[in-house]
Order: C-alpha cells, then sequence, then structure tokens
DNA sequence: TTAATGTTTCAATAATTTTTGAAACTTTAA
DNA sequence: TTAAAGTTTCAAAAATTATTGAAACATTAA
C-alpha cells in the first residue's frame, strides 16, 4: 500500500543527496534537507538518524550547518524538552538563501582575489600583461555575474517568474 | 622582477582550484584550465606538468574532460610532433559552456527523478500528499530555473550585460 | 619495418572528506 | 542538589576521491 510512496521518498533522498555532492554541498546535509522537505512536521534528532541510518554526531553536525545556512529551523514542541526540526518551506526563499550564502563564502573572495592578482604591475613582460588583462576580464565578468544573482533574489516573491518574464519582454 | 607575476600566477591558480572543488569540479581540472587561461600560447603537457607538479596521468586525465566539456582545446604546432592545449578565450562563450554542461549532467537528471516520485498515487495518506506537493513545487521551481539559465545563455554575444539591462527595465 | 616520441589507461597508493561513537557538556525536572 | 534526557564535540576509522607511475598503446620519422 504504502510501498510506492517509500520507494519515491527513497529516490528523492537519494537524488537530493547526490545533487548536493555535486555542487560541493556534502551528501548527509543534503538528505537531511530532503528528508525535511518533504516532511509535514518537524523531525526530532533521533527520527532522522532512524529514518536516514545514520550516527547521532553525523546528524548533529549537519543539522548545525543547515541551520548556519539558514534553511532549517529549531521548533519546540509543547510538553516536549527536545528540539524538533523543520526546513524552510518557501521554495522561493530556499533558494534566494542559498544563492546569497554561496555568493558571500565562494563568489566575494574570488573577486576579491582578482582584484589583487589583476593588480600587478606588468612592466614589458607580456605574460604579466596578459595575465593581468584575463584577471581584470574575469573580476569583470564575476562580478557582474554576482550583481545580477543579487538582483534577480533581492524581490522576495516569486523572483524566477518575474525575471523569466522581464527576459522574455 | 618577475616576482610579483609569479607570486599572482600562484595565487590566481590556486584559488580557482579551491572554487572549483566547492562546485565539484575536481582542483587539477580547475588548476590545468586556470594556467590555461592566463597563457598567452597554448601549451604542452610537459609545460602543464612543470608549472602544477602533477605527474603525467593526471595531467592527461584531466585535460580530456577539459576537452569533453568543450573549454580547452587541442592545437598543433607547425614542426612540433606534441599536441598543444589552449583554454576557451572568450569568458562569455566559457560559462555558456558550463552552464549547459551542468544543465546536461545534472539539473535535466535531476528533473527527471523529480517527475517519476511526484507521480505517486497519494491515495488517502497525508504524508504521500505532502511529499506530492513538495516535489511538483520543487519540479516546477527546478525547471523554470533551467530554462531560465537557458533563455540567459542562449544569446550569444556579451549575456550578461544584455540582461542586467532587461532585469533593470 | 623499427626506434623514438608521445599519449592513454588503470591498478595501486595517497590524500581528503565523511562518519562514527563515546565522552564531555548542557539543561531540566524532581 | 542530582539524575535523567538531550546535545555537542572530536579523535579515530571508514569511505570516497584524486593522483601516481609504469606498462600498454599510438603515431611518426627514418
Amino acid at each position: 500500500m504504502y510501498m510506492q510512496f517509500d520507494e519515491a521518498k527513497n529516490k528523492f533522498i537519494q537524488t537530493w543527496g547526490a545533487l548536493g555532492s555535486q555542487w560541493g554541498i556534502n551528501k548527509t546535509m543534503a538528505q537531511i534537507h530532503a528528508l525535511l522537505m518533504i516532511s509535514p512536521d518537524a523531525l526530532s534528532m533521533e527520527e532522522i538518524m532512524d529514518e536516514l541510518r545514520i550516527s547521532r554526531g553525523n546528524t548533529s553536525m549537519n543539522l548545525r550547518s543547515l541551520i548556519d545556512w539558514g534553511i532549517v529551523f529549531k521548533e519546540y514542541k509543547a510538553g516536549e524538552r527536545k528540539e524538533f526540526f523543520a526546513a524552510e518551506g518557501n521554495i522561493d526563499e530556499l533558494a534566494r538563501k542559498i544563492a546569497k550564502e554561496r555568493s558571500k563564502r565562494e563568489i566575494k573572495p574570488t573577486l576579491r582575489v582578482l582584484k589583487d592578482v589583476s593588480g600587478i604591475d606588468t612592466k614589458d613582460s607580456t605574460k604579466a600583461a596578459h595575465f593581468k588583462a584575463k584577471t581584470e576580464e574575469l573580476y569583470d565578468f564575476v562580478s557582474r555575474a554576482d550583481n545580477m544573482l543579487e538582483k534577480i533574489t533581492e524581490q522576495k516573491e516569486n523572483w524566477i517568474t518575474k525575471t523569466i518574464f522581464k527576459l522574455m519582454s
């Protein structure tokens, strides 16, 4: 009876985990997130451990990361002592937070380095001149892309729809 | 005299490598790409090995991957028997190829799974109904994002500038 | 042909990253 | 207070991923 659902649930969790690791996010972190996303109510650490068959330590550390990213929240239930965890329910908001976080953690530091290294004095070396030109070009590109991402995601509601609409105009 | 350039070059290669691994691309692959990008002319396998201090096997395999991605090309020099390698010189084109390749390798397969799993029959189970709703919502979102990426990058020339212009309108 | 030059493959090894599990720590109820 | 319930930390182990290096393979010049 529930066979089909369990199978689908499992497939979804595995796929989300694999997608995560292809994008530099650890598999367990992505799996916990997947599990919480499809769960109608908040889950305890025990429930997460049991469902994914992972250790308490692993669960604890990855939940902390998810909370740091701002895409999972702690919840408390009346009369219950333990903590429960729930995922950000709004997908637009989820995407916005991920975009913001990756920009902060990866793009911004890269931009800083690009700016630094493109500042060399080229004197009369062809190689250095080429290096300077390329890294400047890269800075410019990455910087624009980062601005674009910011622009796209700063509109709070339904930014994908709005953006596609603009792109078609 | 060239000290400053060498330092900058090294820093750039290391940073590009680190960025690569954060995005699921192997470090060496990203480093080779960085080296070729800033090199005014095509390099031989020997030169790449020496510069990055990596083995022949590693160099060979990662060059093949870069060629598979379509962002590095083989070149032949008159009178020289060996092969030389050069990176895609146009950054817009580079970004387009990366976007296209990641869509094909990661987003499209994920969409297929999302479509599959959201097809379950929910009967009277609340959990299954919630699962179906969430995965459908996710399918919708990812699918729109993928379309958006396609739309943005299908314009060949200077798509970033054009897109930002549209977004500001 | 064959020797020289160059490239690819892949099993073994190394490096890195993830995961475990148990001890330390924290909080709360009694 | 203390014991019970719960959470976090982190060194060690396991799993995964990247890298080496040498043998096999390919191509070309003589």
